[in-house]
RNA sequence: GGCCCCAUCGUCUAGUGGUCAGGACAUCGGAUUUUCGAUCCGACAACGCGGGUUCGAUUCCCGCUGGGGUCACCA
């Protein structure tokens, strides 16, 4: 079951970095067209020029890539069927606008913002739907002049047809709107570029996509598509219409509640593929994790690599129900993807958090970051692993000590925890070779003549060295910091004594 | 408010005209443990309500309720 002539694409608009509701829509494209050996396309969607950002379409493009999700025809790769960037395109709309016009299937119109936005209050007040109100006759092109040359401003508007649409959609079967449901829209603005209802039709035409899957709030515009469809005499695509995905609480994923938890005190949510990406999560992880919202292959399956999920996807498994973006889930499961992951690819994911985070270990050769991985079995996520060996690595001076910590291990009981790095001091220098078992016969064998538990040394030392209660088992920590750093730690943990 | 979509454990979901309604995450309990992870074992937990259809509905139909989306010269 092949369809090479299949053709998805996902259409971003550069307003930031990928957010990860719009990663899930990227996969899914993805999915289908590699699932059936079609092709998958990426275009940018900048025809709004208030909200473009400069960057984004690159930061665009490297969070697709880091998930994995690449692309056969693009703004950077090109293809037969561009330019790929919609602003790039703006002859090919004017064109069309102008033939519609010439067919009387579209119109001039002048309106200000102002009236237009009396209007709907107007409507509102009488508790009815506003609808544009097509003029009669049409105005002509002269009509159009005259208003420029008054400074007014002039757009175009579709002709709809007086007709009931029904929208085929793949998931949820045939949704009907009655006739004179969709009103005379804009597909034309003032400023001279297309409204994104006609730059994505011209579009997909002109790139000959074959199924279009997005979120399901693209639903109303749907019957707008298809009417400009019907008059440019394109046909239809296939379209499916993906559930929502909302927070836990049932809000709207949006960027906003980064500034939200960021302002009530709290470590910020992540909301863009990047966000995850700095807090230390896999791609692979997160590439299986989004694809299980709103899809399932069925016989409860989840673990599931990028291979077998091209081989499972289909669209008719994918559900009508929103889903709730449950990060306890996404850490679980990204922690089994780490403890899955071969050494070699701890290492890559390790090195592609730190290049977009200042990880205190990103100046660590291969040889210590593989070690410093290796110690810090069943981590969940690779900030983690900043947190737990990333002291070691420091510099000396940069070692604060917990308050807490300090009281609890150290100073109780009269500063026995201090007293223990004294006695443990010859110990440690008396290990003739510095590995993590000779470290830790030296330290169980000083437990079992001083009658000491295990904790009551390894708390104490991991203070002593890092500064907190945090770090691997206590041979390893030894191991990672080195005999030297280990013993001047001692001594300058010692002397901080107050 | 108009239009549209949706409805299985707290969450993601599997599933069937007759099932002990399954899995995963979370939660709770226990085990293990030198910290934090992790790991192991166990427990709790769902078919929104009301009508039909049917010998029998969680499953099919209708209504209700509830949730959501959308009503721009944003995409």
């Amino acid at each position: 079951m092949s369809n090479p002539t299949l053709r998805t694409r996902f259409a971003p608009s550069p307003t930031g970095y990928l957010h990860i509701g719009g990663a899930r829509t990227a996969l899914f494209n993805w999915l289908l067209a590699r699932r059936l050996g079609g092709k998958f396309i990426l275009r940018i969607e900048d025809t709004d020029q208030q909200r473009n950002i400069p960057e984004a379409e690159a930061k665009l493009m490297q969070d697709m890539r880091w998930l994995g999700i690449d692309w056969d025809e693009g703004p950077d790769v090109s293809g037969p069927h561009g330019p790929y960037r919609q602003s790039e395109r703006l002859d090919a709309y004017r064109a069309a606008a102008d033939k519609l016009i010439d067919a009387g299937l579209a119109y001039f119109a002048f309106d200000t913002a102002e009236e237009l936005d009396a209007l709907r209050k107007q409507a509102a007040a009488e508790k009815k739907a506003f609808k544009y109100a097509r003029p009669n006759p049409l105005p002509s092109r002269a009509d159009a002049d005259r208003a420029r040359a008054a400074g007014k401003p002039v757009v175009i508007r579709l002709a709809v047809p007086h007709v009931e649409m029904v929208v085929h959609d793949e998931i949820l079967g045939d949704v009907t709107f009655a006739a004179g449901e969709v009103e005379d829209f804009v597909i034309f603005k003032s400023d001279g570029f297309p409204t994104y209802h006609f730059a994505v039709v011209l579009d997909d035409d002109h790139m000959q996509i074959t199924h279009v899957l997005r979120a399901q709030e693209h639903l109303m515009n749907t019957p707008k598509h298809i009417f400009i469809q019907r008059a440019l005499g394109f046909r239809t695509p296939q379209y499916a219409h993906l559930p929502l995905v909302f927070n836990m609480d049932g809000s709207k994923m949006s960027k906003r509640d980064k500034a939200k938890d960021i302002a009530a005190g709290r470590l910020p949510r992540e909301i863009d593929v990047h966000d995850f990406r700095v807090s230390g999560y896999l791609p692979e992880a997160i590439v299986n994790f989004i694809a299980l919202v709103g899809w399932s292959p069925g016989q409860d399956r989840e673990k599931m690599t990028r291979d077998e999920m091209t081989q499972l996807f289909t669209l008719d498994r994918i559900n009508k129900t929103s889903g709730r973006f449950d990060r306890d889930k996404l850490l679980a499961m990204n922690t089994d993807y780490i403890a899955a992951a071969t050494p070699a690819r701890l290492l890559s994911g390790f090195r592609d958090y730190a290049a977009a985070t200042n990880s205190p270990l990103a100046a660590l050769d291969d040889a210590k970051l593989a070690a410093a991985l290796a110690a810090c079995k069943g981590f969940r996520t690779f900030k983690d692993i900043d947190t737990k060996v990333g002291p070691l690595f420091a510099a000396d001076e940069s070692i604060t000590f917990n308050p807490d910590a300090v009281a609890k291990t150290l100073a109780k009981n009269n500063g026995q925890g201090y007293a223990t790095l004294e006695k443990l001091t010859p110990v440690l220098e008396s290990v003739a070779t510095w590995t993590a078992e000779n470290l830790d016969a030296a330290i169980k064998n000083y437990c079992e003549q001083n009658a000491a538990k295990m904790g009551d040394v390894a708390q104490p030392l991991r203070v002593a060295l890092t500064g907190n209660t945090i770090s691997p088992s206590i041979g390893e920590t030894l191991t990672l910091l080195g005999r030297d750093a280990t013993l001047r730690r001692v001594r300058r943990c010692r002397e901080t004594r107050s």
